[in-house]
DNA sequence: AATGAATGAGAATTCATTCAT
DNA sequence: TATGAATGAATTCTCATTCAT
């Protein structure tokens, strides 16, 4: 809502060296997931994510001097997730008969909504002014390798591409979940993962079509 | 001055008399859905309406009373246009192929998007604080309609899951098209378009499956 | 950012922690009665306060976090104030003469205003939007306490009107003492004294009549 | 609200030159009266009272430039009422006893008010911005006028003073008779009523005291 | 002359960020 | 070092007044 992006000095979040500290970034971070989840980042405040957390106002701008960075920290805490999420995937991945691929990677937003449930708004809020949109870079990157390891005759473009499309998929399948208006539900899900399916039966089985 | 909340006359965006004005509104809201479509309803100000409009504050206070109203107005008109757009579906889609029906569907909103740039963007933005989500409502609506006009034998319920995921890719579709990130361009596009067509006549063509 | 008039904290004037927030609340107190006592309270603003006050117009909404909690603050003030006059003279109502306490009576307002200059004039300025009249109502309840002490034999119902037309003309002593136009003056107010000792005694004293 | 008091061309009311012009004025002044004596001075807008009196904004320019003379019309059309109430009672005055002079000269502005009844406010909102206090002196010079008629032994000096003493009760039998909150009603008024009998009981029956 | 649309200075209020303690 | 009070730029919205039609 302010200004001053510019000509200030690259700031990161604080890596606090005690374990106490430890301990209030995590606070601090659930804190903001659920009012940034709750209000969007826009409409968040720093007073009130200080005030969720149990934690004063000045120790908050001590690990995360400002709020993009407060948001970035968010971010990065869900990267470590997802490539978690993606590890657990890479091992299986080859084994898997394509649909229950299909099925596993599309529940895979899902299943880290459910632990951090409201990080997602900020990743659109963020959308607008994150410089680097490494986070979703990160994603396309997981997921060109599960398609890769598990159809391996595709070509890098094409798994690039099909990545992309699985990618929007998942994003979809996250908001038919936790959305809150029309055009959700588990009926609607079912749906989708239809259409997932289908979609990569086509594409990772060599003989068809 | 100060609140009076109460006993206040239902404030709805003021239709101009002067033709001078309608001109006006027309700039008003051309600018507004650049702005908000550039930083988002949130970081979006009247002030940088108004200023990008060339039209001072007052005036534009004097159409749209409050910045909610401004983007319902904005909401508004792109409903017009889409039902422009679904009328002419409707007119031929019985005798389309599902394939044309699925690409062309699929269009739909990156054409509106061609002429109405921005507008997008309000809906997210929007959905924080908007009450009555008639905008998707309607969507969804006309999607179901063409979909039992194509396939009288989908059920109520299935054209309606159908619609939805339908809604999720024409939004994915207008990401891909208009996104900047990652995950974007032609290429994806054409994957999605492969993957709609699949869905489609999987779901409106009867003997398969 | 916009509305969100439910959910929100009852707000109230907040108490200062740092010794020096006291005098700097008082500061800005002292302000607000000098301009809304020049202005009135609708043309008083917050920004002129501020100024007035040498307070930066944060620290004066941190205190205060609107005009009408300002307002009501100034009343609260004005309040003991009141309640300290009436309890001196509450302990020798009863040995003085009637037309002594006449005299005091119609006095106490003066004192008052000497001290908190320009408090009155937030009154009548909040007549407009006030919900609870507590204060004048603890004006007439003191003065009616007053009067039964020294005149025991006065029904509660004579007591209550006889409060009213005293209280009326408390107010009109201080308009005479610091009015600025016509009908104002040490003459008038003799005049005046004369007035209400004539009454006092005549609704006071047993057996005249 | 704004500013630019100074430096602007001194203007007043438009006298209208066709019947359909005073009438409109008339209107007008009756919409102002109750919008002003509704809200306020400050808090009446001039929109409002145009649509009140089924005026365009532009006609109410036209007849009144801006808002404080406007106002001052208001005051004006307020003093041609009192005259004439004034001038009944100075053909009577001689003959009536004190007790009923005194009732007569209180009921005076409660039946001026019933016929203007919101125009009081405008007297307290403007007194404190309106240069020159013309209505009050009109009232008191009025009231003088009774009082040496009905009693010319009193000296000029004791006149005025007794004249502004009666003027202040006069107020208060507005403020009993009209106003809402505490401390009014018909009881009250007939205390104030005693009140003002004894007072001028005293001050005009020369062997007294 | 009459009208009411257009204007913009000014008012209240918020909140990210700083810094005295 | 930790805290939370203090700050002021930025934002939304109003309304007296003007002026094109």
């Amino acid at each position: 809502m302010s200004s001053n992006n510019a000509n200030r000095k690259v700031r990161r979040a604080v890596k606090p060296q005690r374990s106490h500290g430890k301990a209030r970034v995590e606070t601090i971070l659930v804190a903001a997931a659920e009012v940034i989840g709750d209000k969007g980042y826009d409409r968040a405040t720093m007073a009130e994510i200080a005030e969720r957390a149990k934690s004063p106002i000045g120790s908050l701008y001590r690990f995360f001097p400002n709020k993009e960075i407060l948001a970035n920290a968010l971010l990065d805490r869900y990267a470590v997730l997802i490539n978690a999420a993606f590890d657990a995937i890479d091992h299986v991945a080859s084994d898997l008969p394509v649909e229950t691929l299909a099925d596993t990677l599309l529940e895979l937003m899902v299943n880290l909504q459910t632990e951090t449930k409201a990080l997602a708004s900020v990743l659109e809020a963020n959308a607008k002014w994150t410089k680097r949109p490494k986070f979703p870079e990160l994603f396309l990157q997981r997921l060109i390798k599960v398609l890769r390891h598990r159809a391996p005759e595709l070509s890098a473009n094409d798994a690039q591409n099909v990545a992309a499309v699985l990618m929007h998929n998942l994003k979809t399948m996250r908001a038919i979940t936790f959305g809150k208006g029309i055009a959700t539900g588990p009926d609607v899900a079912a749906e989708l993962r239809l259409m997932n399916r289908l979609y990569l039966l086509n594409r990772l089985t060599p003989n068809r079509k």
